[in-house]
DNA sequence: ATAGGGTTAG
């Protein structure tokens, strides 16, 4: 109960206090753990309950090995791996099988993950999507539609989840003839109904092969979009230079019902930058706190600075730089100097150099970067000049 | 009673 109430400290609670725990009070909590991403946690409660003489049961490896799965912990998975053999557990678990080819793919094992699968006893589904899904990781599109077909000719029937690497390995061939009739089984599976996430791949698919009218068909089609839909799309706009579509959809998505996040701030503050759109840009980062709930990341400053640099609008830049702790600001001064030697303007970068400077004094990095704009524009002087006072304050 | 694979940027 406390743990499908996501009270995990509770659950911990309880089991300590319980006069007997056994295999199934263990696997709870550990479950618990993964669901909450607390993984190292997870992995210390097997060793626990090793220590104090309980054994793992089938149940427990599933869950130890998606632990090793998500935080890629290949030694440890071979360990259980080993552990499971000795037991001779695969030969009557089929989600045992899954999860173990799932660890070495996610490992970026594959030729583990393909020899595992090879050898299980039964072939499903869900353990052939996990080693497909491998080769998508690693970029061998191919190998992974290979699978595909492979798994098709032991009669076994991609399912959504296959499907969705499918799409992924289209999209990394730009193969769109292969994407359709992918496209044309999913539909005829009625597949798209009531699962969203097909439905944003299969848009991502289309978008990034170069289609994106085509994906902005199937975005229109679908029962229903989130944001993620939104953003495949917007990114296909982008990835197409057709930067008006991308801010347009941005419109849409919001007359859709749909708040923006992280990802579509990215993507739009990015061609505002771009396009040197600064009311544009300025209003969408103000938006992100106020209406989105969005925190401006650092790469959301790094964005606004170089609008405001190119325009030359320093004043606002510098604002902004003041406004992050100094923990960003480093970066910060890069983006603003950046901005000044493109326009190769010296007289300009000296300014925001001694706006960092009195703000920074032991920062290394302005005086490096205001010296690449000195050199670039074969002021070898100041150079020398400017490498004595980095000498001095920076030492 | 507890357990396996999934989407978007740069």
């Amino acid at each position: 109960m406390y743990v499908k109430c996501r009270a995990i400290s509770d659950a911990q609670k309880v089991l300590e206090e319980l006069s007997s725990r056994d295999v199934v009070s263990w696997n709870i909590l550990i479950s618990g753990y993964i669901q909450e991403d607390e993984v190292e946690q997870a992995l210390d409660c097997v060793e626990q309950m090793q220590h104090k003489g309980i054994l793992p049961d089938l149940v427990t490896y599933v869950s130890a090995l998606k632990a090793c799965a998500k935080i890629r912990a290949i030694e440890m998975g071979r360990h259980f791996h080993q552990e499971i053999t000795m037991q001779g557990l695969l030969q009557n678990n089929i989600e045992l099988g899954g999860a173990l080819v799932n660890m070495y793919a996610k490992c970026g094992k594959i030729s583990e993950a393909q020899r595992v699968l090879e050898e299980l006893p039964f072939r499903d589904v869900i353990s052939w999507s996990a080693l497909i899904a491998g080769y998508v990781e690693e970029g061998q599109a191919e190998q992974a539609l290979k699978c595909s077909d492979q798994m098709q000719h032991e009669g076994i029937v991609p399912d959504a989840v296959t499907f969705v690497y499918m799409l992924r390995a289209c999209a990394i061939l730009r193969e769109t003839k292969r994407g359709r009739r992918i496209h044309v089984e999913i539909v005829r599976q009625g597949l798209l109904q009531n699962d969203i996430i097909l439905g944003n791949a299969l848009v991502d698919m289309y978008a990034k092969c170069g289609e994106v009218s085509v994906a902005r068909c199937i975005l229109e089609e679908l029962p229903f979009r989130d944001v993620v839909s939104w953003n495949t799309l917007i990114a296909g706009y982008v990835q197409e230079g057709e930067l008006e579509h991308a801010l347009n959809c941005f419109e849409w998505m919001q007359i859709d019902g749909i708040l923006p996040d992280a990802v579509t701030c990215a993507c739009v503050l990015n061609v505002c930058s771009q396009q040197g759109l600064i009311q544009k840009g300025q209003t969408l980062f103000m938006n992100m706190i106020t209406k989105y709930g969005v925190k401006p990341s650092l790469e959301s400053y790094t964005c606004m600075i170089a609008l405001f640099g190119h325009a030359g609008h320093l004043e606002k830049a510098v604002r902004l730089v003041q406004e992050v702790s100094a923990a960003g600001s480093t970066t910060l001064w890069h983006a603003l100097m950046g901005s000044c030697q493109k326009s190769a303007d010296v007289n300009v970068a000296e300014w925001v150099f001694e706006q960092a400077e009195s703000l920074d004094k032991s920062d290394e990095s302005a005086y490096v970067l205001l010296g690449n704009i000195y050199a670039a524009a074969s002021l070898e002087g100041q150079v020398k000049r400017l490498e004595g006072m980095r000498i001095r304050n920076c030492y």
